[in-house]
DNA sequence: ATGGTCGTGAAACGA
């Protein structure tokens, strides 16, 4: 099995990327982040034509999530009991005995803004959210665009990016929460070549000079753990004409 | 590195 998360940064303008990615891996689930479309408007066609359902849960111009998945999905969650926000940034599914829950978690912009704030809120309800569904469905996925380094040994260059957005303590210490319900980062449990990341700026030539982050991240629970055979971040897409600034992240699982 | 980039949507704003 493999599962997949990738911000598109629009699909509108990353469709064919998207569908291309499909064919060639070849994921039992992609979930995407930052699809900016209405749900009126998801290309669900393009999905249907290659074996792929498609949920979505939109909005117009930001946020968007959707999972694509080659299973029939069930108990679609687009909205915590805990967490009203207009901004569509969650979508969970349950495939058979394993939950998935696909995150696209707020920027935060700066810290100590307005922005960083409902961050951390928003982190923090998540969590909340998680603990409960954690206890019923053991077999438990969290994927996504987390908008968080989790350690120094994701960031590019630590001493720049020191206590700044993405990388401040109070970021880390709310992604820490969710990890110590039980979530393992599924990359950390394999060797890695030194300095991956997921996500380049789109200025100064950041992907050229390999100036990244490692914030899309594939949590998994410790029951899920055994199952997991690898996670690599797959850099190809981030190389082509008009990427996104974002690449996608795989997990395999026996 | 503090944007010399994108995406959206038609000018700034968000990332």
């Amino acid at each position: 099995m493999k599962i997949a998360t990738w911000n598109v940064n629009s699909l509108r303008v990353r469709l064919p990327q998207v569908v291309d990615w499909l064919e060639v891996h070849q994921p039992d689930i992609l979930a995407l982040q930052e699809t900016k479309l209405s749900d009126e408007e998801f290309p669900q066609e393009a999905f249907g034509d290659r074996g792929y359902r498609a949920v979505y849960s939109g909005q117009k111009t930001y946020n968007g999530v959707a999972i694509l998945c080659r299973q029939e999905p069930q108990d679609i969650v687009t909205d915590l009991p805990n967490l009203e926000d207009p901004q569509r940034r969650i979508l969970g599914i349950r495939l058979g005995d394993i939950c998935l829950l696909n995150l696209y978690v707020p920027n935060g912009s700066e810290v100590g803004s307005e922005k960083y704030v409902y961050k951390l809120d928003w982190l923090a309800r998540v969590k909340d959210y998680l603990q409960e569904a954690l206890a019923e469905y053991p077999k438990f996925i969290v994927l996504g665009d987390f908008n968080v380094a989790p350690g120094d040994g994701d960031v590019h260059n630590p001493e720049i990016w020191h206590e700044t957005i993405l990388c401040s303590t109070p970021e880390r210490e709310a992604l820490k929460k969710i990890l110590d319900l039980g979530f393992h980062d599924s990359f950390r449990l394999f060797g890695q070549e030194g300095q991956s990341f997921s996500w380049w700026d789109y200025r100064g030539g950041a992907f050229r000079r390999n100036w990244g982050l490692r914030i899309d991240l594939i949590l998994i629970s410790k029951a899920l753990v055994p199952k997991c055979t690898g996670c690599a971040i797959d850099k190809e897409p981030r190389c082509l004409q008009r990427p996104s600034d974002h690449a996608p992240v795989i997990a395999t699982f026996a």
